[in-house]
DNA sequence: CCCCCCATACCTGCCGGTATGTTTGGCCAT
DNA sequence: ATGGCCAAACATACCGGCAGGTATGGGGGG
């Protein structure tokens, strides 16, 4: 059947970011991702021209997916833009659990590796993280109403939160990730507060 | 002279602060460093055993950096620890000029990397984080007193500013690292004012 | 004369990519 | 239905270049 393609593929594609954010681009081989996905290196470049290629694609399928987890995050039921905002926070922070490398993003790690060895991998993941901006700057705007800076509050969040992964890899656990954004949480609310 | 030595052995440590920054780690190749820092492999090996060694101690060179530069920084003079605390993130921002890849940060980009295929390395990265991170708690305590979580407080200051530099990265650009850092210091003036 | 510093030349293992063989599975004519 | 056929999916074997590391040589100061 045609999903045994997509299997395959898609198979290759989780186990590149998998590999890749925990043993970063450079260092990830073609047959790492090979034997991770369960298939060998024929096989990849059959569905990847090149190893950058893989990468790129891994970052859509990387923006896929985050994409539907928070589409379909239990906190987007609530009604007030400003209570989801808050909400979606505390979902991130819910996420920080287990091993470091299952909740460290795909994108951030590569964007700092291949910004200016690999211009198109680093376009594409600086857009995947950016675009996680350009949604949260949405429902900022609907919380806060026109004429506010929405735009840098979302960067400011998107930051914030990256920059709590990088903290969970320094420390090896989640602890300093989460006080960090239990502190980005507390700014949103004086934020919101002052709009309401 | 002695001195030589040490010229030529600092000379490879900027070279490869700077190159491994752009490139990440382990696109750097050794002749990368040599080259930029004008001298051949043979030298390089002969002052590090291996290019993990070189990465190293430019860990230890970058903590030393970095340490004279906050050290020496006018906003030192300042009396009160509040306005200190304000001022080293106006001059965190004052840094932000000029080409992303002369601000972002060495050990933050290494980090990412190698934290699971160079342990050792990634140790010392990640020590010279939080040793920014110790810095910031104690100025903190002395500004908001004994009591206050100043720990979890200097983790977020030292989170927000690597999550500004990826931003910056992405951006390729300022601009939004710099609205992040000023949502940064709203709050810290928000904290800092609750305890005065 | 000798030791430290650095350069030149080389070696060797590794890894991205290729060339080619083999299986699977869908499809159509009979 | 069935057998044959072709294309897509996947495996095996291999190449070639590259880069980390080494062995050796030279030169200058003490």
């Amino acid at each position: 059947m045609s999903s045994e393609l997509q299997d395959s593929r898609e198979r290759l594609l989780v186990a590149a970011i998998n590999v890749i954010r925990v043993k970063g681009y450079s260092a990830t081989r073609v047959d790492d991702i090979a034997a991770s996905a369960g298939v060998t290196k024929g096989s990849f470049f059959h569905h990847f021209a090149t190893k950058e290629d893989c990468a790129r694609a891994a970052t859509v399928h990387w923006s896929a997916l985050s994409g539907t987890l928070f589409a379909d995050a239990p906190y987007q039921q609530l009604t007030s833009p400003a209570a989801r905002i808050l909400a979606y926070i505390d979902f991130r922070i819910s996420l920080l659990t287990g091993p470091v490398t299952t909740y460290t993003c795909y994108v951030g790690t590569v964007l700092h590796e291949v910004h200016d060895t690999h211009p198109a991998l680093a376009a594409d993941s600086a857009a995947s993280i950016l675009q996680d901006a350009v949604r949260l700057e949405a429902e900022l705007t609907e919380a806060l109403g026109p004429g506010s800076d929405a735009h840098s509050l979302a960067i400011h969040i998107v930051a914030t939160i990256q920059g709590a992964l990088l903290i969970a890899t320094a420390e090896g656990g989640s602890h300093g990730a989460r006080a960090s954004l239990a502190h980005l949480r507390r700014y949103l609310e004086h934020c919101l507060g002052d709009a309401a």
